[in-house]
DNA sequence: ATGGTCGCGTAGCGA
């Protein structure tokens, strides 16, 4: 069995203590983090290493930044979504690491928020969806077991919000955000919650502000997209809600999948 | 009610 986790950790500086807590009590075999705002020279590597991971990352300065943790070893890695040169944002990384079974691919993906909507940013994510798919759309191609884990700052449907009439106008939830989720699932991958559980009210992120948490004012954006070889093979699915406790937790909880890899 | 809270970096932006 293979555990490969997302969380978006909101600085993993800041979020040592509770990065290094987590990764001790429920050891996944591959986490996906977002949201690092570390270049590549402050990022801890060896705190992490300690704890028996490989890591890689895509680092940038404040902002956004994704790695991968894994205690198997990388057979390859690729750092950035293709399809535009001239995007700076480090948003993606991807590697391929043995299972049990055969090698298997996994990304880490910290896709753009969007607001506020309509805009320069909306288009930029409009546009980084349209090149995520394209990209997908290769990677489909070697018909291999695949999970594209991460924050997708999509919230898939009505059940996904606890106020949907209040997120319409959100870059999060408008209809042609989630119009182009689907195209993208479309392709031939499988959404993993939508496939393991599906009930309503089932958050990933809760806001900083106005009592979100004690409230319980969630919305799910943190995603498992699986190829049909993923979806086929996985057992179980977890959303980690317990990490929103505690001494300064990211506003995000890690989901974490098994997989009969 | 155009508020509220984080993180980065030390003002104001991004979320």
């Amino acid at each position: 069995m293979i555990t490969i986790a997302t969380w978006n950790v909101n600085s993993i500086r800041t979020r040592m203590h509770a990065v290094t807590k987590w990764l001790t009590e429920a050891a996944p075999d591959v986490v996906c983090l977002q949201e690092i705002k570390s270049t590549t020279e402050n990022f801890p590597y060896m705190e992490i290493e300690a704890l028996g991971y490989n890591v890689d990352i895509v680092g940038q300065k404040s902002y956004n930044g994704v790695a991968i943790l894994s205690k198997r070893p990388f057979e390859e890695v690729i750092k950035g979504l293709p399809g535009d040169e001239t995007d700076e944002q480090a948003r993606y990384i991807e590697a391929v690491i043995a299972g049990d079974k055969g090698p298997f691919r996994v990304a880490s993906i910290y896709l753009p928020n969007g607001n506020p909507s309509p805009g320069p940013k909306y288009d930029y994510k409009l546009g980084w969806m349209d090149r995520l798919k394209s990209h997908a759309q290769g990677l489909l191609k070697f018909e291999e077991a695949l999970v594209l884990a991460g924050d997708y700052n999509v919230i898939p449907e009505a059940k996904d919000v606890y106020d949907p009439k209040g997120w319409i106008d959100e870059a999060l939830f408008r209809p042609e955000t989630r119009a182009k989720f689907q195209e993208f699932l479309g392709i031939g991958l499988t959404e993993a919650f939508a496939q393991m559980d599906g009930r309503a009210g089932q958050y990933t992120f809760w806001d900083y502000q106005r009592g979100a948490w004690q409230n319980n004012e969630g919305i799910r954006i943190d995603h498992l997209i699986l190829s049909p070889q993923a979806a086929d093979n996985i057992v179980d699915l977890k959303i980690h809600k317990a990490t929103r406790e505690g001494i300064k937790p990211s506003d995000h909880v890690p989901v974490v999948g098994t997989f009969d890899f």
